[in-house]
DNA sequence: CCGCATGATATTGTATACAAACATTGCTCG
DNA sequence: CGAGCAATGTTTGTATACAATATCATGCGG
């Protein structure tokens, strides 16, 4: 992570993800050369990585604009993530040991805090989330799955699920992930699978809930 | 589709396709530069693009390869086409218009009509074939799922498994898409789901029959 | 003979300059 | 007044030179 490439990419990816770069925004090379601090080289190949993950956007003419999630696309990333995350779940109930799911309670236990806290802890709810999830998609053993999960998990639209949830919802997601926990234990594929695809459907209503219309506009 | 990096990126990708650069060859972007009569520059361009669609990998410092891919490898990437495929024939069945319709029929006549040459034409399958699939993923209109589909879709693998068909083989695949024809025609979501569901699997264990132990090498 | 340091070579990473393509502005002409 | 077009400035594309880093071969010490 010191090539300039590297920093260039993590700096513009946080540019999006942090919203100071909103949703159509043109993205100059040069511009983000100065931010960056390094030439236009490593930021145009920081934006082909972007661009192939997504989070950039090209117009006709090779002009790269921020991304911006139309209703059906983040209702197309829900669909896609929650069968690729059942059949993870399903790989992975046969493939857990003691320690690993010792590790996955741990973890689901601290969510579990931070839902419980006075005021729920959000960023920890959220860390604690993405581990779970990371375990689960480990343990299912296919680097190629976990690449195209990868690209599909935008972060910003978990955290915006989060954010609308209240300390119910919050404790539904941890009850869910406690069901996951009992379904690995009894190495049951089929059962993983269904609570799993129930939990991705049940963020992505709370999703559509929270952000009633944000129309996609494409770029010019 | 003048620019100097589409005219590298055609050009290295058929070195790929075409088996002169191997699987586990080192590709160095001065004598890719050569080959392609540019400057190294678009080469890195075009090897980021292979790399986003793995038919590129990297080695722990950066250098590329061909990519191979592991037996395992090779059965997620089917497993987790199948899921995909099958989602984008449920969505196009009721997406289709008649004139779509109309040209995905055309398309099958012509793969038809390459398996009954005295010679089965294979290039011209492929052609056929990779069009006929393209129709249906462009008719699904998710753009997130045409592109995380276009990285699991290897088509060394496809020419691979078309390589070793037979006449017969050749015949059943095309027939497999007239019935996809017929599940469009009648807008039937599930049937065209579950017919393009045994369509990856049958191909799936055609690749596994005709290739049995080309262990995959990872680049050192 | 083996292992490791060390220098030579090969390969990739970055910066910069210039070329090409595109969008925009404002003008002319119908 | 609007459509087309040309001039101009902005943005991306390419080539090249040089820097950094990895790989490989060599030789030295154990």
């Amino acid at each position: 992570m010191t090539r300039a490439a590297d920093r260039a990419y993590a700096e513009i990816r946080s540019l999006i993800l942090s919203g100071d770069a909103p949703p159509g925004a043109q993205l100059k090379e040069e511009q983000l050369a100065d931010i960056c601090g390094v030439s236009r080289t490593p930021v145009r190949d920081a934006l082909r990585r972007l661009e192939a993950e997504m989070y950039v956007v090209r117009s006709d003419s090779q002009r790269a604009f921020v991304a911006d999630w139309s209703h059906e696309d983040v209702d197309e990333m829900f669909t896609l993530r929650g069968m690729l995350e059942a059949h993870a779940a399903a790989r992975a109930a046969t493939r857990f040991d003691d320690a690993t799911l010792t590790e996955l309670k741990l973890c689901n236990a601290s969510i579990e805090a931070a839902v419980l806290r006075p005021v729920p802890d959000i960023g920890a709810f959220l860390d604690g989330n993405r581990h779970f999830h990371r375990i689960i998609v480990e343990t299912a053993q296919s680097p190629r799955l976990a690449a195209t999960l990868a690209t599909l998990v935008e972060q910003p639209v978990v955290r915006r699920t989060a954010i609308h949830y209240g300390r119910e919802q919050l404790a539904q997601s941890a009850r869910e992930h406690r069901e996951l926990i009992l379904a690995f234990g009894a190495r049951d594929r089929d059962w993983a699978s269904a609570v799993m695809t129930g939990h991705i459907r049940r963020a992505f209503h709370a999703f559509t809930n929270a952000t009633p219309h944000t129309a996609g506009n494409d770029p010019k």
